[in-house]
DNA sequence: GTATTATTAGAGTATATACTCTAGGCAGTC
DNA sequence: GACTGCCTAGAGTATATACTCTAATAATAC
């Protein structure tokens, strides 16, 4: 069992390594400029020693994608035992928003992605439906701690489907709108104001007794600055 | 000026061909996927003759994000001399929807596109300050017309961004939930489908006047069937 | 017509990419 | 020390991709 030390002192295997750095690499440049002999150059080994661990690219990021997956369901294990309270929520919120931060080369070249392995198509569209029950479960369940009020099952879908568009694109958004800057100029910080967005998509439901705290946090996460901001500067 | 005659009886320059031929195989299978000597091949001319009208694949991609830029500002155009109806707004949720469809590969690979191409990152930046400042411009006048509520600046802001988020994101959606079938399997009508979306966000701001009309109009968007439903297939 | 310009064919090229293959090193075991 | 199983190096390959170059052909101007 060989293992490496990497530069931050951890021991780990070379298997590991890999899927490590093919994820570090793919977020900060795209998985499209990255090739197998990229990553193995990043580590120091051979394309050979590469393949040994893996079969192909495509496997490598089915795996990354598998924890990925993990993670995500990890933080959205809504406990059914007690009511909700804003605390999770925000909890939610942050979780999921660290997870998009994490591996986000994937929502990038999602498409071209699910198009080349059949496998990965397959779960991720279980893992959205996941998703996606869960933050209808969310909405639910706010509505029974009397954050929001109660909706019928057809608009809270609905709500629930947008809340995941909004998340699932907000990145997207927030790196197109950018300027020319360097590629990597986005920070985390600057991701979680999609927070703001996805509690605009409540606004209009909170009930009297907590809307002025659930305003109040949403204002911790409004955009900062001009940037990306979309709407200042513009004719009319 | 030699002209071609293509198999829609349509005289056209090799030019214009080549535009047209580009943006069909990109929409059907991927920018990614579609190299140069395929659009030639697709065409029956050489590289040569290709590489003498375009100086390399970004430039026909960027001429292609100029028609589609155009397109959308004609539809968007909102005339600030009378009050605005529903009609007019149905108007621009399919204008925008059948641009998305005519466009729809330009959105898949938006960030490498942008990331390749310094003057289509600037030009897709103004274009989307525009139609978020049109959209914002429709709110108010939804909002003048006592179709939607007023809302403050800040909240209408927020909103429009969000209608952006879900109208540009909604075909992404679409292409990964539906399962492994044929590729192209993604079609107008089911992309219109976005609009009950859309509109799923003006519910709870409609006036009591127009409540009902703007529900049955979003009741003739709302999805068929189980397929890209993602709650109804699900646990719990 | 002839000169000039616009268009086209088609072979070719430099580079990249995903991946393979062979030979060998290293660790543990007896 | 030899055997075994895991791991690794590194050269190499088939294919693809964006793009070039030259020469020829068609269109247009005069």
């Amino acid at each position: 069992m060989t293992v490496i030390t990497t530069n931050t002192g951890v021991t780990m295997k070379t298997r590991d390594k890999i899927l490590l750095s093919s994820l570090e690499l793919f977020n900060e440049r795209g998985e499209r400029n990255i090739t197998t002999n990229h990553i193995a150059a990043h580590l120091a080994i051979s394309p050979g020693n590469l393949y040994y661990h893996f079969r192909n690219k495509s496997d490598i990021i089915y795996e990354i994608f598998q924890e990925y997956e993990k993670l995500v369901d990890y933080y959205l294990d809504i406990p059914e035992d007690r009511p909700m309270t804003l605390e999770d929520m925000t909890f939610y919120l942050e979780s999921v928003f660290d997870g998009l931060w994490s591996y986000r080369f994937f929502h990038r070249d999602l498409e071209y992605l699910l198009d080349s392995d059949p496998r990965l198509r397959q779960d991720y569209r279980e893992f959205t439906n996941r998703c996606l029950a869960a933050i209808n479960r969310i909405f639910g369940k706010l509505a029974d701690a009397g954050i929001i009020q109660p909706q019928p099952e057809d608009l809270r879908s609905a709500m629930s489907l947008n809340v995941w568009l909004v998340i699932t694109n907000w990145m997207a958004f927030l790196k197109t709108a950018h300027a020319a800057e360097e590629p990597a100029s986005l920070s985390l910080t600057e991701l979680k104001q999609g927070i703001y967005q996805v509690l605009t998509l409540e606004v209009p439901y909170l009930t009297p007794e907590y809307r002025e705290r659930v305003l109040e946090l949403r204002e911790k996460y409004r955009p900062t600055l001009p940037e990306a901001q979309g709407i200042s500067d513009v004719e009319a």
